[in-house]
DNA sequence: GTCTATAGGAAGATAGAC
DNA sequence: GTCTATCTTCCTATAGAC
């Protein structure tokens, strides 16, 4: 079948990201993921120069895939004040988590797989720069509302955050145990509150 | 040479470690592990039944090594006050991530390693074990010596402070600005002084 | 136990007919 | 651009002589 080399890149960046997401990544091999978009071998590398190439862009590609879903989900949270929100936020986030487990671990091993990979050096850095700008919008936003200012510079506020989400999703991957977890993110949002002061 | 299994099963171990701290678990083939431990090929599986069996063995060492090395350098840090003693202990902990990034990323590759494959399934689970349960226990005589006790189970505090160093940690590695981490350690310790109250 | 040699297959990438 | 067939290399694992 004929088509543009950007739909038929499109096409294999979702095949792979559905063939990585079921098996790893260290079983998405070119094979595997043409097959999953039921196309030849051979178009592989007409489509792409390499694999990395390919990886490249999945991983921007779920990036901003996650950035949309959880922004989405925060937005229909409670708001009565700060506490609320950022608890809010943090459970959307970790809702995501517990809701596609296998997506997330995808975005892990895809970090290590470009911190491993000079070729993908920049990969992994714009990964976190998404959530990153994103948490620190939310966050001074939400502060605003509530005639709020941070004690502490907004990014630094914005990766402590990130940080215990992104560690606490990892861990509850590996060790389960929910109710725990949800513990964690309950004393996460009342310590953010010790970060905030009347504008 | 004539060596016990178990001799040599211990080097090539070590070798493991070795090629994949250096290259990553992706490319620590088992030819590439014998050759670092200076063994012909065909060791390999009279010494493990499977490679899998090996890269058990390799996280199970690897958890014991960090969690080692972590706390002698906890146990070498200021004890003034309860504050000093979190905030060195998260400190002592982003120092070997520091001083051993590719060590530290290694680990996360062992951990989404073993959360894909099910025959590692509780290769994951024993790697968490090893921190929470050590750094319940340094928490919990950390309070005791300042008469001081937990207003949150102790578990829920461990799990926080974990996924806090871990979580930033796979941050600093991608994303690197080594001193805006270590003001979220700062902004960490202090957190954990708004969950003790006196005894 | 130890080693060499090799099986048997899968990987990424390409050649070349259409 | 498209596809089949194939190259080359590397993988895990084993067979079999010593």
């Amino acid at each position: 079948m004929r088509m543009s080399a950007e739909e038929r890149r499109d096409l294999l960046v979702a095949a792979a990201i559905r063939v990585m997401t079921r098996d790893g990544v260290a079983r998405a091999t070119t094979r595997a993921i043409a097959s999953e978009a039921e196309m030849p071998l051979g178009v592989f590398h007409y489509a792409f120069h390499s694999k990395q190439e390919l990886v490249s862009r999945v991983a921007e590609t779920i990036a901003q895939r996650s950035k949309a879903d959880i922004d989405a989900a925060v937005l229909s949270r409670p708001t009565d004040d700060l506490f609320q929100v950022v608890l809010g936020g943090l459970t959307a986030y970790f809702d995501h988590v517990v809701d596609h487990p296998d997506e997330h671990l995808l975005t892990y091993e895809l970090t290590t797989a470009a911190l491993r990979d000079p070729e993908l050096e920049d990969v992994a850095r714009r990964q976190y720069d998404y959530y990153l700008k994103e948490n620190e919008q939310l966050l001074l936003a939400a502060a605003d509302v509530f005639g709020l200012q941070f004690t502490e510079p907004v990014s630094v506020v914005s990766r402590y955050t990130l940080s215990v989400v992104d560690g606490l999703a990892l861990n509850w991957l590996a060790w389960g145990d929910e109710d725990q977890a949800r513990q964690v993110l309950a004393l996460t949002a009342r310590a953010a509150m010790g970060m905030v002061r009347p504008r």
